[in-house]
DNA sequence: AGTCATCATTGACACCTTGTCAAAGTTAAC
DNA sequence: GTTAACTTTGACAAGGTGTCAATGATGACT
């Protein structure tokens, strides 16, 4: 007989037993990476309920894992974002609810998530993962600057990066406890509006009030 | 004959040699962990002149090196923002004064730099060594606040923290190409002003013209 | 139900890095 | 010049990464 076709061996067509095995070294990884972000493969593969060299016959390298963890969270984060109305209302409205989807979706995972931004070794594939998210927000930077709702004297790009940076710094204040949870959501959001040149304040998102700047912006 | 009193062993009483290694060492780390953040103890101690068992006679773990290393940054970092003059002229004025001096002693290991917004594993020791130049910061934030030239809505700490990201990431963007230096640093300008509040737009610090908004502000 | 490619496991290996120890050199302080 | 401080040399254990080959198990396909 002939060999068969090539047969790209895509995710389809593998075996159930290394789809089930690549899912929990994934889910592992992401778990234990977010605990201690040096955790041996070893450690991981324990975790998973599978030998060191099954994880070596999925990822060929410890980075690859990382990367792979971390394109995963990503996927996922960005599934959450599109699904949380991108093109639709103001574009103040959208951005924070892109941005608190996010933030629902990784905040899970916060050492992983800031690995993102400063990630060990790869810094070229970095800006690679960083790309669907921020292509996400561009679109509703770009609409509120058509719109005239933002400002436009400064490049979109540069204001998702900035955006991106603030969300961050905020997550990084209320997980050091330097701010409440809600502290740090409402400073990011005015901070947010103040960067971008919001000419108005966004209405609330549900019936928790009207007001544009609550009590407790002010604090510390 | 009695043991001589414990003398606590300062750094001005040590051997001349000691003191020419400890240097060596540093200066070596400074330069190699920039290049690559992994470099290997023997490397850097082979780059130092010295032998990897020098390093551990001045450095317990490889991560204190590194901290000493990222002290001493911080600290050529702050000496060169204390000698910005942070407490004349309009606030606006003296805080792109101090990031510009930031930028220029620190501009030298941007990826050195970066580590500090993002350290490995002591993520504890990492706000400690922020303290310094956030306070000077913070100095000239809370001139500003109490002149009426920023917004006092938001929190100087909040402030603080923003600016620093925000630094970071047009630093970021002009190192990955996306901006060119200049770029970099009037849009980070005027981010900032926008950020901050600003009422009135700061003289530009030297004979390069009053505009308030360059023509290359916006690109892309 | 049986065949067989695919995947997982086991065990062993070379290599590098970190951190430690002790003993023998050097250097500079006094 | 003596002596304490510092450096060097060599060797060691532990732990992590990545690789290989052989054996075992599973499930896809007919």
């Amino acid at each position: 007989m002939m060999t068969p076709p090539p047969a790209p061996r895509t995710a389809r067509n593998r075996r159930a037993d290394a789809r089930r095995s690549r899912a929990s070294i994934l889910q592992a990884a992401i778990r234990l990476l977010n605990e201690r972000p040096d955790a041996s493969v070893e450690a991981i593969a324990t975790a998973a309920g599978v030998t060191r060299q099954t994880v070596y016959a999925h990822f060929p390298a410890r980075e690859q894992l990382l990367a792979a963890a971390l394109d995963r969270l990503t996927e996922q984060t960005v599934a959450a974002m599109a699904a949380a109305d991108p093109d639709s209302g103001p574009a103040a409205d959208a951005l924070l609810r892109l941005l608190d989807a996010a933030e629902r979706a990784a905040g899970e995972y916060p050492a992983l998530t800031r690995m993102l931004s400063t990630l060990p070794a790869s810094a070229q594939q970095d800006a690679e993962r960083h790309v669907p998210v921020a292509e996400l927000l561009e679109r509703v930077v770009r609409r509120g600057q058509a719109d005239g709702e933002f400002d436009d004297r400064l490049p979109a790009g540069w204001l998702v990066t900035a955006t991106i940076a603030l969300a961050h710094a905020a997550d990084a204040e209320a997980e050091a406890g330097r701010l409440t949870s809600q502290e740090a959501r409402d400073t990011l959001r005015t901070s947010l509006l103040r960067l971008l040149g919001a000419t108005r304040v966004p209405r609330a998102a549900g019936a928790e009030g009207t007001r544009a700047d609550p009590g407790e912006g002010r604090t510390g």
